[in-house]
DNA sequence: CTATCGGAATTTGCTTGCAAATTACAGTTG
DNA sequence: CAACTGTAATTTGCAAGCAAATTCCGATAG
């Protein structure tokens, strides 16, 4: 009876174990993907990731087949990875796909949240107005995606917001620029009130409705995007 | 002037270059899962699997990987991969991510379809009511499969054709389960004549609608498997 | 006969190393 | 001066090998 911690059975699965070289370089590589520090079109060197992070190659190998599976990153066979880049056609894309699975999850919340979880959103909600109104741009996005995903993580389908968690990482490094374009915070400030409402009354098909059309920093301002640029074209092959 | 094909710039990423053994094993495993060989639950060894295939432990590794992300595989840091169990909650909450995912490709289909597409809908419809009324079980989900997949292309949205294609290989190893307990076929196929009319219409709500609801194989026979089961429990620490 | 303990065998995680392919660069030529 | 060709350097893909952790299995005690 050395170190017997219970007297049943201990529950192996219970901690997450402690991370292995993989994770790490999974987890760090994300990050700075999603942070912006490897920009999209950025090449993923196998070996200066590994110098970078400390860890050998395989495990890097690894994780960029990982998170070109989560679609962060796209691998050409022979010719290396490279943070993955989105045209504007993939990114409206995406967000119409956003948009709908946020609606479903709109939806499901407003059946399936707690008291507690509809008051966590409303004080959210607050403290994003007050960014909004003192034009702390940053905080007003990292609040206004707080309360996306407290949604999502209501909606009580577990599914679903794993999927949204990974799509939206994937436009993550494009929501910079596009914060840049500010102009119809209002419209999107008026969308949340109505969300929130609609939250509160439990108006499942009301929250629907408005998330699908919410597009709050989103399809509203690609064009923006698309009228900067025209400079930045891909390489057309003529 | 040895082979110089094009006069210009040669268009080098056009062909995706032959494959690689990460690729073959990707392909391999993902087959093996999807057509059940390596049913749910099952254990994915590094040797035995490189043995079977004959490629060596890394890229096997490396194909773990990219399945896990992908939603197919479960890997326990220490403890080795698995083919992904999903419990009938996963499984109806995923059912749910689709339907609502197969709702917006109509939507979007209804729009977007060319009239050779929809044709082509039309012929796969046809080809099914076939198998239904000749019992053909199998031709029928086929052809099921192939209409829904015929939608999600004429969408003309990439992204979401892709996340449908990820979730319905989730999904597909339980799929032979759920064939097993066929009764409501006929709501099924009223459904996907509803569908037909609404796309020749180019109704795109009238779609939504439908295929929100349609849950086809989908939801109404999870009570069945419910039912069925109770026996194959998990390990329950208890 | 059941449950617990200890050691051997298997299995995973990672490092290292080598061959092949790609990329970069320099010299040469038109 | 620009474009092409051939060679060198980098980089990827894969395989083998070693250490650590886990699992398996038999032995022992209750």
């Amino acid at each position: 009876m050395k170190q017997a911690p219970s007297p049943t059975i201990q529950p192996v699965d219970s901690q997450p174990s402690r991370t292995s070289m993989q994770q790490r370089a999974v987890d760090a590589i994300r990050d700075l993907i999603v942070q912006g520090e490897l920009p999209p079109g950025c090449r993923l060197q196998e070996q200066a990731l590994s110098d970078y992070l400390g860890i050998s190659r395989t495990p890097i190998r690894e994780a960029f087949r990982a998170l070109a599976a989560e679609g962060l990153v796209v691998i050409k066979p022979r010719r290396g990875a490279m943070v993955r880049e989105m045209d504007l056609d993939e990114l409206s894309d995406t967000f119409q796909v956003i948009a709908s699975l946020d609606a479903l999850a709109g939806e499901l919340a407003a059946v399936h949240a707690t008291g507690l979880e509809v008051e966590r959103v409303a004080s959210l909600h607050e403290r994003m107005v007050e960014s909004y109104q003192q034009g702390d741009m940053l905080e007003y996005f990292k609040l206004n995606q707080a309360i996306h995903r407290q949604i999502a993580a209501s909606s009580r389908n577990p599914v679903l917001e794993r999927q949204l968690q990974a799509l939206n990482a994937q436009v993550q490094p494009y929501r910079f620029d596009i914060n840049n374009v500010s102009e119809n915070w209002r419209r999107s400030i008026a969308d949340h009130e109505i969300m929130l409402e609609a939250l509160r009354a439990r108006d499942g098909a009301r929250l629907h409705a408005v998330l699908r059309n919410h597009l709050p920093d989103k399809l509203f301002l690609l064009n923006k995007l698309r009228e900067l640029r025209t400079s930045g074209r891909r390489r057309r092959i003529a």
